[in-house]
RNA sequence: GCGGCUGUGAUCUAGCUGGUUAGGAUAGGGGCUUCCCAAGCCUCUUGCCCGGGUUCGAAUCCCGGCAGCCGCACCA
């Protein structure tokens, strides 16, 4: 089935293997004008959702990032595995899982290499002899400036999300520093696959749109829950059947654990259902506990069924308070959101108090850097001398030169890290997805017609516009409909070649929902005739009207005779 | 990365026990014809995955690479 639909994709202009005159490159394609189309109708209706209706912000980050990112988030250590190799039989193990020291997966090559040396350990499909372990990891690596010692090392995304949580401090004061709120990004995310295939679906070069929505985690209620509350989905739990259910009750009763993580199910099973992915091929998949992402408390994976078997598309992840947290340790910055108080609180607390008079002649220089420290020390149990070390070096602070005092404050609220949950969506699989379960064939009198019956507002063209025969001034005519439908900003096809019959052919095979043809009739009402793809139907209109009308088609999604 | 199978115009394919200008169909361009669903006629365009070897001569045989499919492994 797939190699049907990419071989549609590829003779009509959707896709193309890159660097195709060079033998090509696995993992890699390129859009070609229709998937190019397709793709940014996609994003444009992704953007519908999240941007115009949900209110996020979007931004937009470089793809390439100095190494610390990584180090914070954890993909630097998390994605770096030891790899082994049999001589004998060629199968590839992460050494990691061949030990049993129990630190295994801390462990360096040398170390791994030692352990596996002392355990005797062999190839466990075949016996034969393993290679000494190599680092691996699926992040592109590069050096940022001039060799030597400007030069830092880099690395390409392997996701867009990174840029939200860095520039959470903006985007929290840009929301006005209140919670929950949304931010999204749209790009390419990189990873080095072993083994890219498939098509679409493992590229090494990635279409992405991410979401991160941060919110209070002891209020996991979510406002607009309502909107998908009643909808039926179909949910594979982690610990049980397929079932389908209401998200209501699937919060109700415990399986999905927040409304704010089964809105984003629910908003993402319509967004899919609205690009024309078919609902009977569509379902959540919780992740087992095994398989979750490093960062993530709770995964739902929204798969579809493909002629590949059910494939990931979207992931909706709760990643808590871990990428903030992270980022705040390695970055020493304050990622933190305010609690506000309806009233402000009148509270008593201890404080620690420096008295510089002891401390200046004491530290001369340093007392500041002493006062600091002592401040943050615990003043409930400081007591007598206090010992301390900073930057390498003691110092001791007698007793007399610090007092703990109760100071009433007013705080006007409370400092937390907030929670993110992350629906994370890959664009090209779904681009791939929407085309399998549009393609449809039909046989002929022995010819096989293919139509892709894509919804109207995904349509790469929308509209084909053919004057029935190319003379006796049915051309111009169509030639001027076309010119207003594109004035109109709607996506036009010109075609006057060949058959009739052949040039909706060719537009029911790229997925145009709607044809306007200019018959000889259209020369004594000025009338023309809207053909529909799915049902073959025609409908006359007005030539004036035409531009409205098929403005008015594309919106309602439809594509037969209203 | 390993193993199996495979690679001929845009697509499907013939040729592949070595031997002239690689054949067909579909698609595509131009023209004719045509009053609504791949009709017909004329005409044109595009190809042996890449590199090396064997040979007088390679699409054909051998080696390597690249790519595709399937299986294994991997997949934050």
């Amino acid at each position: 089935m797939w190699e049907k639909v990419l071989a549609v994709a590829k003779r009509r202009g959707f896709l193309w293997p890159a660097f195709d005159i060079y033998g090509g490159l696995r993992g890699f394609y390129d859009y070609g004008p229709l998937g190019t189309e397709l793709k940014k109708n996609i994003i444009e209706i992704w953007r519908e959702y999240y941007v115009l209706t949900e209110g996020f912000a979007e931004i937009d980050s470089p793809n390439l990032s100095p190494e610390m990112v990584f180090r914070a988030s954890g993909h630097l250590d998390k994605f770096e595995d030891y790899m082994t190799v049999c001589g004998e039989c060629g199968a590839a193990f992460r050494a990691d899982n061949l030990v049993s020291a129990e630190n295994a997966d801390s462990l360096g090559a040398e170390d791994l290499w030692y352990e596996m040396r002392k355990e005797r350990i062999r190839c466990p499909e075949c016996g034969g002899e393993l290679t000494k372990p190599e680092p691996f990891n699926l992040m592109f690596r590069t050096s940022i400036g001039p060799k030597g010692k400007k030069e830092r090392v880099g690395y390409l995304r392997p996701e867009t999300a990174q840029a939200m949580f860095m520039d959470f401090q903006h985007l929290y004061r840009y929301f006005r520093e209140k919670l929950p709120f949304g931010a999204v990004q749209i790009g390419e995310g990189f990873r080095n696959e072993i083994s890219p295939r498939q098509g679409l679906l493992r590229l090494r070069e990635f279409n992405m749109a991410e979401a991160e929505i941060f919110f209070d985690p002891e209020d996991k209620i979510w406002p607009g829950f309502e909107r998908y509350r009643d909808d039926e989905v179909l949910l594979l739990p982690n610990t049980g059947d397929e079932l389908q259910i209401s998200l209501g009750d699937a919060v109700k009763r415990g399986i999905i654990k927040s409304e704010a993580l089964a809105y984003f199910v629910g908003l993402t099973r319509s967004f899919l259902l609205k690009i024309g992915i078919d609902r009977k091929k569509l379902r959540f998949r919780e992740h087992l506990a095994d398989e979750m992402a490093h960062y993530a408390d709770e995964c739902w994976d929204a798969e579809v069924l493909l002629s590949y078997g059910w494939v990931e598309v979207v992931g909706i992840a709760d990643r808590t308070d871990y990428d903030l947290s992270r980022h705040m340790e390695f970055s020493g910055e304050n990622l933190k959101a305010v609690r506000r108080y309806a009233e402000p609180r009148e509270v008593e607390v201890s404080e620690v108090v420096p008295d510089f008079k002891k401390l200046g002649p004491l530290f001369k220089g340093d007392a500041k850097k002493v006062a600091d420290a002592l401040r943050a020390m615990n003043s409930d149990t400081l007591k007598g001398d206090v010992a301390l070390e900073i930057d390498g070096r003691e110092y001791v602070v007698p007793e007399d030169s610090y007092r703990v005092e109760k100071v009433r404050k007013k705080v006007s609220g409370e400092e937390f890290i907030p929670h993110v949950i992350e629906p994370s969506y890959g664009i090209d699989r779904i681009l791939y997805a929407v085309m399998e379960h549009n393609y449809h064939e039909i046989e002929e009198g022995g010819e096989t017609y293919r139509i892709l019956r894509l919804p109207a507002p995904v349509a790469p063209v929308k509209a084909g516009v053919f004057p029935l025969v190319p003379k006796d001034g049915l051309d111009e005519k169509a030639r001027l409909i076309y010119e207003n439908l594109r004035k109109a900003r709607i996506n036009a096809f010109y075609d006057d070649s060949g058959s009739i019959g052949r040039r909706y052919a060719r537009m029911d095979e790229i997925g145009t929902p709607f044809c306007i043809t200019v018959d000889y009739h259209s020369l004594e009402d000025d009338t023309v005739t809207i053909r529909f793809r799915d049902t073959k139907e025609q409908v006359r209109v007005g030539t004036d009207r035409v531009a409205v009308e098929i403005a008015d088609l594309i919106e309602k999604g439809g594509c037969t005779a209203p």
